[in-house]
DNA sequence: CATGAATGAGGCTTCATTCAT
DNA sequence: CATGAATGAAGCCTCATTCAT
């Protein structure tokens, strides 16, 4: 099962009290369904890589659908919290020259975030068509984030959006579904043969396309003039 | 099978000596593919839905899987045609007053053309992380694609991308996946409960994003007074 | 279809006027069968073998079954014909010294024959067990030889069997199926890397057992006597 | 599934930590495969008469085939202790006249092993010319049989065979295959018919038939210690 | 509490056979 | 008359799930 270290200690996280077992069939499940999909994977495969009974599955969770969705859950989970939440204190509290260098730190920070647990979102992607019951909790949980406040604290430092909220977020999210999707499902194959240094730079271009896009270089070069 | 007529002209454009039976059964798996994934369709299903046996599916194809892959080569075929060469010639044509103009015609027009056809890009991006024949498929196709010759001849009117065309149709591509992927696949529901204005602002936003984001703007206007 | 001329021959010979193309139906199913066996030779086959369309096979036979039950007729008409007719007047009619001189020429005479078309062989001691009905024709076929008949001739040259006609019948018809059995059936490989000098040496061995077996010599040494 | 107790023990002997019901399954596959052979058995008809679901036979045998191959596995090893060593010490051990008695009593003693546990012959004989794997492991272990080594112990109580002894043995299991394939085959209706008194009978003629032609009696008369 | 044998519905595929062309 | 598309029953096998041990 790879180097899936990290994951331990997600759901050790997230987890806390959960059996060693109940623990490796979580592993293996989000394992193969990241790599052939959710219909694709049989329960006896999942037992098979956690090295347990396939009846053991059942005494943890329901059914296979409510793995799935148990496995959504935690992922959802992390997602909102590293993807909205883990560093964006510090961030936010640094003091930056104008929004573009701010954005671009936020927007380093949240594609290294992604790229490192890149599985988990693989999964998601692959899934949320399938299945209506992740589209709705995703919303329910992404509308929870009071978007607007995390943003707040910096229009009382001077650095102002040029468009509403809302859209950059919307436009944020465009894009970086976008890159996890071309990087890692579209053609793996062709970025997994980028050295670091060229991974690197591709990152760096599609930021300063992103942060160039949203405005947000035209009011520092006015925040210049002040 | 709902309005499906698009596909019927699809099918006979692209295999045009194809039994009439033998396109039902295209039609139908398509439509399935599209709305439960590859793996999660039977095809018993299939055979219903295309009003035949199930038996007849593989006097047509020899196997389920063969019967994907066919399906996704028309697909790929049709987003060649439509998505690199359709109505290319007259966009590139055209007089613009600055790269920007240009791109922005271009973005619509390819936009418009995907959200048409929207359940064969469904497929190829669902179906896509499975299965590693697709992804050499497209690529090699792609690869085919004369994306510098495509915009050498705007070049010669003046109009000068500020960035290597790789990397702009990179860019435009990522951008593109991204915004397919949230509007149909992560939360259709959203967007499905637009009115058609809301989408179209939807869309001239995100172009002007694209627009913005590939600096094309500011170097023409820029050039421009200089 | 390898060197199956004698099939041709055989056929032209039985049915002299059937179709060019009912013929290569039958010869491919002679050919598949003995090969594979009848439940596992599929009409699909016979007929991408025969080089006919599926549906020519049912124009010529109401059924599968029925083509198997056609071949066999075949078979045991040739088999009456060649091991119970064919040569046997010049057999008979010839002088011999004594019985085993007889049943040595005989014998030799019958196993060539049958080591000559071998596949008909193959396939009619293969379905013999699965289908009652080629027992019943096989029994009737066989019960009107006149056995009896075919040796008395010998009889009033003053070669006397040792044993009742029907005995030894048996015991040689015994004797033929385990022979081919063993080297056709059982371990062919084995047989089939011999040499033509071996294989006449295990012919002449086992007919030497057959005869010795047969108290043939004995009493001949007694009417040696004479 | 008729009287079947000695298959019980069979498998009891040679399987013996199987479960109960991994043995009907195997009895069943061996009473159907006997009677219809091998391809046309389905597993539904061997679940049935087992009694089990038909997912069951894949929880023991990861396909049909390999059931069937661990049939002929038990049978092969059964046929390798009844019929080479079963009994044959006893056999070799007692005093004989001359190499006709010892030969008459050991053809009988194997002709009545084999007509015993026939149905496990008659699979034997009815799948090996369509199995080249069956062919292999047979030979595979006839090979291991030190065929001279049995004989051996009786040259040195004077009893010679006339012939070498790996002739004596092919010719002997050519005879008793023509024996099982005659009797039980292909026409087992006539011999089926017969009575008890009239199948020692046609035992008696066969094997002094054998004895006879192995050249056994002569020898041992003109040894004549008379 | 864990196991893995058991289930039976359903998966994909092949079959022999029919029938419109 | 020949074709091969069409059929639907049946084939082998896998599935998620249950339950006795």
């Amino acid at each position: 099962m790879q180097d899936y270290q990290w994951l331990d200690e997600l759901l050790e996280k997230q987890m806390p009290n959960m059996t060693a077992k109940k623990r490796e069939i979580v592993k293996a499940a989000l394992c193969l369904f990241s790599e052939k999909g959710y219909a694709a994977t049989s329960t006896k495969e999942i037992a098979a890589m956690a090295g347990v009974s396939e009846g053991a599955i059942f005494k943890h969770f329901s059914s296979k659908r409510e793995l799935m969705l148990s496995l959504i859950d935690v992922i959802i989970e992390e997602i909102m919290l590293t993807l909205f939440y883990t560093g964006l204190p510090e961030l936010l509290e640094k003091e930056y020259e104008n929004y573009e260098e701010f954005l671009t730190a936020l927007a380093r920070n949240r594609l290294s975030i992604i790229t490192k647990g890149i599985s988990i979102y693989k999964i998601l992607i692959q899934e949320i068509p399938f299945h209506p019951e992740i589209r709705e909790k995703l919303q329910k949980k992404v509308a929870q984030v009071p978007m607007a406040e995390l943003f707040s604290h910096l229009s009382i430092r001077g650095l102002e959006l040029q468009r509403p909220v809302g859209e950059v977020v919307i436009t944020l999210a465009t894009c970086f579904c976008g890159f996890v999707q071309t990087r890692y499902l579209i053609v793996p194959e062709f970025f997994n043969r980028m050295s670091p240094e060229e991974r690197e730079k591709d990152m760096v271009e599609f930021i300063r396309f992103l942060v160039k896009g949203l405005e947000l270089a035209e009011p520092s070069s006015v925040g210049g003039s002040k």
